[in-house]
DNA sequence: GATACCTTTCCTGCTT
DNA sequence: CAAGCAGGAAAGGTAT
């Protein structure tokens, strides 16, 4: 499987969260939203080694119309990617699950109402979609395993080291003093 | 190999 | 009742 060199990846990083503009078109050749997909549709193997699979029968029976939507609105951001009209580069780069989230929340055209500013000012944001939020972070890191339980606790860690502040709401969360990038007048 | 960092996984208990 | 939240503990992965 093709993975970019972390140095690079923070790099790259470091460069687009200074030049993040709203009109800004990254047209990103290496990597789109629709590759993370077919990548997945090319090695089909992992969900059998693991003995998961999104699509065993178990699942399918569970899926719902909402799981449809959000995967239809995943495969449409591909299509919006290649566009060259998107913030894809820096969803996709990413390597920390903050950076993820908040590069998720910088791109409205990925987000699909996933991720939604309550206060963009103060940077208090709501996950929409737990759900949707953690199967994208589980491709993200190529594991299928990933649920929004687990993707949580991760996301608390982070209240140790002030990259979130803890808000006493449901699904709701705001950046910390050590987060940066996500400033509306600072990118 | 050793170590540090960032999760991932699992769990028990509590709250909405 | 289901879905979230709180953290502790331990394991996994990757970078240095």
């Amino acid at each position: 499987m093709p993975s970019l060199p972390h140095s690079h990846r923070v790099m790259l990083d470091s460069v687009t969260h200074s030049t993040f503009l709203p009109n800004a078109s990254f047209c990103d050749p290496l990597m789109s939203w629709t590759d993370l997909f077919s990548s997945e549709e090319y090695y089909p193997a992992f969900e059998h080694q693991t003995g998961y699979s999104f699509f065993n029968d178990a699942e399918e029976s569970k899926a719902t119309i909402k799981d449809y939507a959000d995967s239809n609105c995943l495969k449409t951001s591909g299509i919006k990617s290649q566009d060259c009209h998107s913030h894809s580069r820096t969803s996709l780069q990413s390597s920390h699950l903050w950076e993820f989230v908040r590069d998720l929340l910088l791109s409205p055209e990925e987000n699909c109402g996933i991720l939604e500013w309550e206060d963009r000012e103060q940077g208090i944001f709501r996950v929409v979609k737990s759900e949707a939020l953690a199967k994208m972070w589980g491709q993200r890191k190529k594991n299928d395993r990933m649920t929004y339980e687990k993707l949580s606790r991760a996301l608390r860690y982070y209240y140790k080291t002030g990259i979130l502040e803890r808000v006493d709401r449901r699904l709701v969360y705001k950046f910390g003093k050590n987060a940066h990038g996500w400033q509306e007048d600072k990118l």
